[in-house]
DNA sequence: GTCCAATCTTTACAGTGTAAAGTTAGTGTA
DNA sequence: TACACTAACTTTACACTGTAAAGATTGGAC
């Protein structure tokens, strides 16, 4: 092996823009900064990626994968007899854990437009995600009396929202006022919506 | 006045910003085409705003003042006679309904990295449209005997996480599929969530 | 009428993504 | 073993970007 082909620049590339992107920011981050972390010249990546957009995309595609095996790991640790609320609870605490832990990852998945969010393995991985979140609304559907499907629909998507928009915004307060330490107490209990919203 | 000096120059470069943002989205926008679409020169803005970030914290400054007039005026749209969950829903409608009116400048507002999210004005008016939003919120907590402040607080975060987060999913939607028509079919009826996450 | 300060332009520079052409080296073939 | 071929990487180039500095213009105060 020469120092002129590296070996495995896909892989070193993914990790420097890991990186960078840990260091720098989403907006620091830039293709010749991975390229140099990498130790190649800044065209280097073209080969490997189309473009920086091209390299983030793939980051976001790993990023998601990380995240869905975050959630399921949640979801196996439940134990047994945990309620249906506890387990979703837990699930609400591993994504919020995730975004906390990978801030500029999580903002790279989610709020981003470098990445090409109309890749098709992107759309198939943040599924796979939103499948493992809302595994555990489905038998709290039942368990309420939603069966016709639309319902079902909307109540994992309004759970979805719930705890993604904590995370969102728990990050954007990061942003305003520093780190802020009441946020590592986790996700406030979401029955608490359940009382203030339950119908009547 | 000659067409050396604009005339009002700051107002027409927020003007510009928001026409360019609209038109190439957050990431096609560049001072250099905002200076153009005002006439100016690319290094005129620098006189009315320190840099690229201070002109976009202006212009999010400004949107969040709309923004908290859109809620406000739901709030007061609503029949004196309607519950208080039907103003939670109204609420939540006028918050989806202005980020999908001004994509671009939600995204601004609450996913980008280029405002200065710890500009002290900028904080102040995203407090007061986050204080109109739960303006209904504290009633309803009467109403269901949540009393103690920490949870109240809590109940404020979650409702808020709840429609920001639908509101910031939406927007992800848009761009991974395109427009997406069922989306303005506006907020999914929150009640759901009570009925999914009563206690018990 | 003159000076001044604010506004805008011109110029310049470092940094960005990316396209194109040139260089190196590993690999398959005779 | 010698040779071509091809993938990987470098060099060069270009059109952008934000922003700093210096020069030009103008309206207004004195």
């Amino acid at each position: 092996m020469s120092d002129y082909h590296h070996g495995d620049l896909r892989k070193a590339l993914l990790e420097a823009a890991h990186a960078v992107l840990n260091e720098k920011g989403i907006h620091g981050l830039s293709l010749r900064a991975c390229a140099a972390k990498a130790g190649v010249s800044h065209a280097a990546p073209s080969h490997h990626f189309k473009s920086l957009s091209g390299l983030l995309t793939e980051l976001a595609v790993i990023a998601f994968g990380d995240f869905t095996a975050v959630l399921r790991q949640a979801y196996d640790d439940g134990d047994a007899d945990s309620s249906l609320q506890q387990r979703l609870q837990a699930a609400g605490d591993a994504y919020l854990q995730f975004a906390l832990g990978e801030p500029e990852l999580f903002k790279l998945m989610f709020s981003s437009p470098l990445p090409d969010h109309q890749n098709e393995r992107l759309c198939e991985v943040s599924g796979q995600a939103y499948a493992e979140l809302t595994r555990v609304v489905k038998p709290l559907c039942d368990k309420r009396g939603i069966t016709d499907k639309a319902s079902v629909e909307q109540a994992e998507i309004l759970v979805w929202s719930t705890i993604h928009g904590y995370a969102h915004l728990s990050l954007k307060q990061m942003d305003s006022h520093g780190v802020c330490e009441d946020l590592t107490a986790g996700m406030p209990p979401i029955e608490i919506l359940g009382t203030l919203l339950e119908p009547g």
